[in-house]
RNA sequence: GGGUCGGUGCCCGAGUGGCCAAAGGGAGCAGACUGUAAAUCUGCCGGUUACGCCUACGUAGGUUCGAAUCCUACCCGGCCCA
């Protein structure tokens, strides 16, 4: 990973990062190295996921140039659940939950952002911590005065909800970005925060709390959001097949999170190569002239796999995912030698099956649904039919087949496949 | 509180007594073509011990030979009025 040294903000702008800046001012902040950038994360899962990755990258962007960085856990925002990009009501989250999700992610945090850089050292709140002390009569009076319901009203957020047809807006929803104001003023009074930061769908709620320190306090702050990512027909970024690809390695295993970037299509690559890694100008340009020239080649997918699985599970990570990859991928598994293939399959996903019950053949049928690859032993069935299941890299016809004792590799595995790319390793007990 | 419209499968949305496991679209899954790409074409897309049976159209009852469709009560949401 090369960290550019130049501007932070012609950096930004080149990577499409940019979509609203409040005040041409702020760009200056950001050049000088003199800006204290808050974003906040809604604690919503017990894991950040690929989408917050862009925003924290952004954090990570700006230290790079000097700037401060703080990231604040919303435990008590959570609880009521913003409203922007949403048609419905939020599910509000137990107290307990959140708590927990807070904990986890702060661990996370750890590993992108630098908790221990001089002056521009990360700082991680937690919005709970104030919030949740604020009496009702208090916040009113100091936020609240501030705020006309006009503007509330004008937001986009807000008038979605209430020119809907089939769902309104509840009250607590309705006054979420009075939260998010507060706690931008909180961070103005206690770290000197002068730049809210988010995804343009927070623009509304990030102005108000620009807004409110105008007027509460008479000092100028900004904001700036970038663009959401979406892909190229359209449709928002940010799940797979299976759902959103979580940074714990426990929801999200490294080979997953490593697949599913490197099966990026040729028509965003050079967009994700930007927003997701620290790469240079030069290289992404090398590689965008690649993706063009060879597409096949797939070189740019594969740096940008390689960059982001290394930045977020390591080295080691990286290796056992790429190991697991090729094997599957590149290579004939099924003429390996047994240490190969163990070592190969490594990182794939796995699955323990009891080796008793090979002896006398394991329905395919059972096998599919008992490891999740299908949802139903009628799914799995149907997926035969159709020709979608392999067993060791050879189409199953039957839809009675069964997986038995002769079937072990010599790696001491089955490979069972759905479609062209789901492996599964079973694994005897 | 009154009036009114509505609550259908993962989502959107048709259906207003049998031909409804429920049109159509989207998403998803598989196959073909490829490059672990996109687009396209084809098939699948509630569960099951696959004959049949079971579970499903907000919830609970009722009418009927038969109900997503009719009736009653209730719950939830929108809008208007108070």
């Amino acid at each position: 990973m090369s960290e550019t040294k130049q501007s932070v903000i012609d950096d930004l702008r080149w990577r499409d990062l940019i979509h609203q800046v409040s005040d041409d001012a702020a760009t200056k902040l950001i050049d000088a190295g003199k800006a204290v950038a808050y974003i906040g994360f809604d604690p919503t899962s017990d894991s950040l996921h690929h989408g917050n990755l862009i925003q924290l990258l952004n954090l990570r962007r700006l230290q790079v140039g000097g700037n401060r960085p703080i990231v604040v856990a919303g435990g008590a925002t959570g609880m009521v659940g913003d409203p922007s990009g949403k048609s419905t009501e939020r599910i509000l989250l137990s107290r307990e939950v959140l708590e927990h999700n807070v904990a986890r992610i702060k661990v996370q945090l750890e590993q992108i952002i630098d908790f221990d850089a001089g002056r521009s050292s990360a700082v991680l709140v937690n919005n709970a911590d104030w919030l949740g002390e604020v009496r009702m009569l208090e916040f009113l009076r100091d936020v609240g005065k501030h705020v006309t319901v006009n503007q509330m009203v004008a937001k986009d957020s807000v008038r979605a909800r209430l020119h809907e047809r089939e769902h309104g807006i509840s009250y607590t929803e309705f006054s979420y970005m009075l939260l998010q104001a507060a706690d931008y003023l909180h961070l103005y009074d206690t770290y000197g925060c002068n730049l809210q930061m988010g995804a343009s769908d927070q623009w509304g709620n990030i102005t108000v709390g620009i807004d409110l320190i105008r007027k509460a306090r008479g000092v100028h702050v900004y904001g700036m959001t970038s663009p959401l990512l979406l892909k190229p027909d359209g449709t928002k970024f940010g799940k797979s097949e299976s759902g959103a690809i979580y940074l714990d390695p426990k929801k999200t295993s490294p080979y997953d999170f490593y697949q599913f970037f490197l099966r990026a299509d040729d028509a965003s690559v050079v967009q994700y190569l930007k927003v997701f890694t620290f790469l240079s100008h030069e290289e992404i340009e090398e590689l965008k002239i690649a993706v063009e020239q060879k597409p096949e080649l797939r070189l740019g997918q594969h740096a940008l796999a390689n960059e982001i699985t290394q930045l977020i599970h390591g080295a080691d990570g990286l290796a056992l995912a790429r190991q697991a990859s090729e094997a599957l991928f590149s290579t004939e598994i099924l003429t390996m030698d047994a240490r190969a293939i163990e070592m190969a399959l490594a990182g794939a996903p796995h699955y323990d099956v009891d080796a008793s019950s090979l002896a006398l053949g394991a329905a395919v049928v059972d096998l599919l649904s008992g490891a999740g690859l299908c949802k139903s032993r009628s799914e799995a069935r149907k997926l035969i039919t159709q020709g979608g299941v392999y067993l060791n890299n050879v189409r199953v016809h039957d839809v009675d087949a069964t997986v038995r004792t002769s079937d072990i590799l010599p790696g001491g595995q089955i490979l069972l496949r759905k479609g062209k790319k789901d492996y599964l390793a079973l694994t005897l007990r």
